[in-house]
DNA sequence: TATGAATGAGTCTTCATTCAT
DNA sequence: CATGAATGAAGACTCATTCAT
């Protein structure tokens, strides 16, 4: 671990990134505390642990972080980017085709590690809930639509379309959640598969 | 002494004050731990709240969990019984109720606190991990041997028997775990119904 | 001051009070607070310090007192006794004896130290400017009843009567609190004396 | 940048952006760290707070007051001004007059604030206690010098004057400090007729 | 077994002060 | 002069764990 008080302070560059103001502290704040989140959990991981990653000292992140927990909303405010439904993204007449692709991309533009995160601290902070619920709902409205662009009249209508996107959803936020945890696999183009079929 | 919070100390039924094995007082510590755990976490949860709430003093939780951890382990080893599959105890040809049935009952045997216990501590604890991998599995299993049961030729052959059974257990997971967060609901009568209709 | 951990930790007799549940140890902390208050005020002093004077381990401060704050309210309320009037102890016929007598003798049973940290603390803790008024009533009341029993037709009335009280209660209280700070001294009797002249 | 707590930045007069020596950017410093002190203590009372509710940069006040505690002695040196004795005031004659113009109207100039710092940090801060000092010593000299002068031939010769003065100035201090905090009141006007009647 | 005082490493947070720009 | 990011020593308080009785 090294003796107190010789830790080698990566040398700042001078005119680079590296001098005062150097816009690239308090980002070096958040990289650390997502690695250490994701990996350890927010309780688990000391704020001097956060500084000791990020290189800078441990005052450093109450100046930008007054308390502990603003650096986790911080973290889910801006590295956790739902994206809105930008329509038109589906092509009539290939559901699975739609479904797969959701599966591929999920419409939240986070690294994994905030993504672990998200789910994580889900129960235990209302703004982490928040936005996980926003990333659900968002899944939710985009399998529905990529089901009705396809499949318009399918049988059993609406409500079993909206089964059918919420089973989907589900799916999609297990895998992302609890596989990872219990080492079940699933295979999201196999279930849009059977969906899509559900509803044929 | 009085500069500490006065406990009221339930009072010991009379035939000696704190029986030699009292029955109960192992058990009162798991009962105060799993409501703790399960409202604010393993971590934020000291061992001297679950001794407050227990009504024992905080030295002998120690004396029956040498370590904090202990407490979590026994929560999880006693009171979460994942039932193995009774077999038969599906009716051939009704799948959709056969899945019902498993949504209404999970082959575990836990209370609701054991169940957030579970969910949340899981990527944190191997063994609590291992418990919930557990329950995935016997879930999807159960699930397969009621499609297997009801629905002998299903179109698409076992594997597509498989990715509906690993679908269901997702479903039934994440209306446990997440849904209580994000607020959606699912009806796991409608996804047993869509499945079936998938595979029929 | 001696590297870290080697604090020559004053060996416990043991059989004497220095084994568990020593008697003396939550009183051994308010004796050093009580010290530490007086000297350098109860914001200056850290708990650290204390618990160092009353050679216990730090965190041992904060099993007996919850919170900083609560060191303080016990030495107030524990070790600064307002003695409620005990009537009869005046003289009838004399009242600047008895006035002097009073002064001489404060109703209030604390060490020097406390009655610094009574006057210092007063403005910032409620519990200590509590205690302090009370003080200040106490002595109002007994100067009065010294002058009634002493004067019983005084000129002027029962209201001439009254300043003198407090007047003699602000005098003593003067010069227990400022004077000690602005290095002027006040010869008690010779203001008793004073107001029993215009009295009389 | 965001994280912190946007402060609504006065805006400055137009005609310079915080021009060169900006009549009052000291004076507001003092300023915010007069009411500050006032309400919260100085040790309670970190500089940030000053410089924000002085809308100035922290920086600045370590510019105009290299420590912390320089803030506190200018306010001392600068915002109590106590008034040397100015002669020829009091009307032979009317010493119960002198002594109430003399309670009306200490010899001091500060604000009720300032006051209160006198009094609350003057046994932690020795330029506190001495200014402190001399406003006793003036308030003694001033009531001797009105008594002096309203009873030339006073009974009790010089003595019990000087009696009398320190007790009228320990009446009028002990209003000022202690009665705001015990809640009991004093009508210096009665104090000053019962003095004068002693002397009559 | 039972008890709660004892222990001290660790945690979050505060804050005076410095200093490059 | 002006600015606010940077620094790190302290401070209050927490808590798992031990242990004498």
């Amino acid at each position: 671990m090294g003796s107190l008080r010789d830790r080698a302070r990566r040398p700042r560059r001078p005119g680079g990134p590296g001098r005062r103001g150097e816009p690239g502290t308090r980002a070096r704040i958040l990289d650390a505390a997502e690695e250490l989140f994701a990996r350890d959990g927010y309780e688990a991981t000391p704020t001097a642990e956060i500084a000791r990653l990020a290189d800078v000292p441990k005052g450093l992140v109450f100046h930008y972080f007054p308390r502990k927990i603003d650096v986790l909303v911080a973290l889910v405010d801006e590295r956790t980017l739902v994206e809105e439904s930008p329509e038109g993204e589906s092509v009539p007449g290939d559901a699975a085709g739609a479904l797969s692709r959701l599966a591929r991309r999920l419409p939240i533009r986070a690294s994994p590690a905030m993504r672990r995160i998200l789910f994580r601290e889900a129960d235990t902070h209302g703004s982490v809930r928040a936005r996980l619920g926003h990333l659900n709902g968002e899944i939710i409205r985009r399998a529905r639509f990529a089901l009705e662009l396809a499949l318009p009249g399918a049988r059993g209508g609406a409500a079993r379309l909206e089964v059918a996107a919420v089973t989907f959803a589900a799916v999609l936020l297990h895998q992302e959640n609890l596989c990872q945890l219990t080492g079940h696999h699933i295979d999201p183009d196999a279930v849009a598969e059977l969906i899509v079929h559900a509803l044929a």
